[in-house]
DNA sequence: ACAGCCATGTAACTTGTTACATGATTTT
DNA sequence: AAAATCATGTAACAAGTTACATGGCTGT
């Protein structure tokens, strides 16, 4: 939703036309995630269809403008006013990977933690290099520090969890867990243990 | 993709059926993300269009059963052995917000980030407290309290950076960026600042 | 003239997600 | 008998993403 609300917030300011919108939203972000300009004409028309903005007609330049309605006014302010809630739905891929690898009797849990730990730290690298070599005191540039800030922040927390999580499975060497059916019924059938294990 | 892979990651220790695929996935990462069982059978059939899994007839007991294919197992390697990389179009959705909240003139990106502040508190506390009122010993409880302590540490850097923010937005008093067009035409047309200021 | 950017759109597709229907079996 | 769980599926949709087509304008 974070395209979508984000479009919706910058048209809360006034009417934009579709590339403009782009820009504001790449100047806002600091260009960090780039955004292709077919999605924004889609998020728009998704948008007309909610009936959260209308479009106008085409000005002297030709310009489409889209204007944000009552609605959109509210579903923008909602958006702003609560919170990000990571809790349901929000999957952490990373987690979620360490989280079966480490419990997949046949993967590796360490060879994965390891790479994922040796393109961290290139990425966090990476980041810290481009993060000092810009300006950052122009509006436009705090922004983009700020983003890149958080992505930093990220990455270091990140780099912390898989750390943990090599120590973690160093104490408990019986980590692993083998295929189970969902449920033991006590019938006749096979046992327990269907897969046959083709561990790889 | 996370669905998708790790469903295909647990296919490659041996066949499953559907339902015993929601229990892998419930049990191997905690059940902190539940997964509608109807998912699942949406994803097999997508994995067996891809040619990565294959289907069983049903057994004595009506389970049917997916097994994984050359081309599957090749994918599950390829993922497992890849880093988790969220540099591209992983969007950081209240990274976004925050940025967006900053540089838009009408919003008040301090009430944004106070009320951000104070769920993430609450989130934080609440996992803290989920977290030590279970046992890690097991399998299952180790793998359950890494995605806790993933979240749990995600959170805090979390906050940290939201106090950051509030920090680097006081030393920037002027950190609003209004509207502008897309290009700075050197035309005949409206100067510059079309958008009229429309702010809450 | 030509390359490149500005600008608007369209079509197709992916993953994720939910709501619903159906029936068997198990538990209370 | 009723409620809950097991189990398989279907249909529809949301949001994101990409590739492509089309034209106008601009700078070299």
């Amino acid at each position: 939703m974070s395209v979508r609300q984000s479009l919706l917030a910058i048209l809360a300011q006034g009417p934009c036309y579709g590339y403009q919108l782009r820009h504001e939203f790449d100047r806002r972000t600091g260009s960090v995630w780039p955004l292709n300009v077919g999605q924004i004409y889609n998020t728009l028309e998704r948008l007309e269809r909610d009936g959260l903005v209308v479009r106008s007609g085409a000005d002297e330049l030709g310009h489409v403008y889209w204007e944000i309605t009552d609605a959109g006014r509210a579903d923008a302010d909602r958006w702003m006013s609560s919170p990000v809630t990571r809790t349901q739905t929000t999957r952490d891929e990373l987690a979620i990977k360490v989280a079966i690898a480490a419990t997949l009797p046949g993967s590796d849990a360490s060879a994965v933690i390891a790479a994922q730990r040796d393109a961290s730290v290139a990425h966090l690298a990476s980041l810290r290099g481009v993060r000092s070599s810009r300006d950052d005191s122009s509006p436009e540039g705090l922004a983009w520090s700020l983003v890149m800030d958080s992505m930093i922040l990220a990455t270091e927390s990140e780099l912390r969890w898989l750390d943990h999580v090599e120590t973690r499975l160093g104490e408990h060497p019986q980590h692993a867990l083998t295929l189970g059916l969902a449920v033991d019924r006590p019938k006749r059938g096979r046992p327990a243990g269907v897969g046959s294990a083709a561990s790889a």
